[in-house]
Parts: C-alpha cells; sequence; structure tokens
DNA sequence: GCCAACGTTGGC
DNA sequence: GCCAACGTTGGC
C-alpha cells in the first residue's frame, strides 16, 4: 500500500474550540466536519497516533498553536441525527452515516506560536496547504518536513 | 465589515 | 451535465 499522511493540520476557530480547551479536556471528538474531502481524509487515512498541528483560524492572528494526535479513528459524527442541531444532516441515516469524525488528544503546546504570516515567509513552507491562497479544508495533510519544521520554527526565537 | 475562493444546490 | 445562485470560510 502507497504510503499515507502521517501528519494533519486541523483547524478550528479558538471561539469555539481553542487549543487550550483541547489541553484541558485532554482528549475531545471532532466533530462538525462537513466536507466530504475532509471527511474521506479521515474515513481513509487517519490513523491512530497521527501528528496534528492545531491551527487557530479566524484569529488575530491566525496560526499554529499545539500538537496533538489522533487517538481514535473515524467513526459517524453523533451531531448529524440531533435534532435541530446546526450540523445535523436530515440525509444522513445512523444506518448509513454520511459524516464521520475522530479524536484527538493534545500533546504539548509548540514553544511559542507561529502565525500564518511566519509560515507564509519561509520558503520551506511553500507547498504548505494553508499558506495557500483560498484554501478553506479543514483538515490537510502536512508532510513530515513541514511537520519538522513548524514545530523547529516554534524552538526559535521569533526574528523581526 | 469586506470580499475572494470555493463547495453545494437545483433548474434546465 | 452545465452553470448561475447561494452559502460558508477565513484572511484581511
Amino acid at each position: 500500500m502507497a504510503s499515507r499522511p502521517r501528519f494533519w493540520l486541523f483547524k478550528s476557530e479558538p471561539s469555539a474550540y481553542s487549543f487550550e480547551e483541547l489541553q484541558r479536556d485532554g482528549t475531545t471528538f471532532w466533530d462538525g466536519v462537513r466536507n466530504y474531502q475532509a471527511r474521506n481524509l479521515m474515513r481513509d487515512q487517519m490513523r491512530v497516533g497521527d501528528g496534528v498541528l492545531f491551527y487557530h483560524s479566524n484569529a488575530k492572528p491566525p496560526g499554529v498553536v499545539g500538537l496533538a494526535e489522533v487517538c481514535r479513528e473515524a467513526y459517524p459524527d453523533p451531531t448529524q441525527f440531533e435534532q435541530g442541531h446546526p450540523h445535523q444532516d436530515p440525509g444522513s441515516s445512523p444506518e448509513d452515516p454520511r459524516w464521520l469524525m475522530v479524536d484527538v488528544r493534545a500533546r504539548e503546546a509548540l514553544g511559542r506560536f507561529v502565525s500564518l504570516d511566519e509560515l507564509k515567509a519561509d520558503p520551506q513552507l511553500a507547498e504548505m496547504g494553508v499558506v495557500r491562497r483560498g484554501n478553506r479544508l479543514s483538515i490537510q495533510p502536512v508532510s513530515p518536513a513541514e511537520w519538522r519544521r513548524v514545530v523547529a520554527l516554534s524552538k526559535r526565537k521569533l526574528s523581526v
């Protein structure tokens, strides 16, 4: 079988669920993904132990705040069946669930916050999904080199 | 608040 | 199957 991604970037709006909350909770279920591409990545590629860059979107500034890992593989997202839930999907049924989620567990916070500006400015990260304009995918594969680079940046003093 | 990017929906 | 309309994302 071909190699699969072992690292991911998960976007979350900190006003909805922040990395600090994940650290407090320890683990959480990643409900609410309603995009087929992101669902397929979870279903087909994501495995327990995969690394997760926790990214704060719609934040000031946006950027990567911490590390986490997948701790349970894809299973049905119950919110799709909840009456009146904002993520309810009347077209999905428990017999054939359309939407899945994984569980994630907090690892450590990064040495420091690595902003989107800094990711964009780094030539080694030019191919990273999150720096590309218009990329709205909330779950993205990250290469091993990109993972190492982001972690390395977080351990380095911010050059001004 | 603006708006570009992009996914989804539905008429045809 | 095309594509215009619409809704959402998310940086700025």
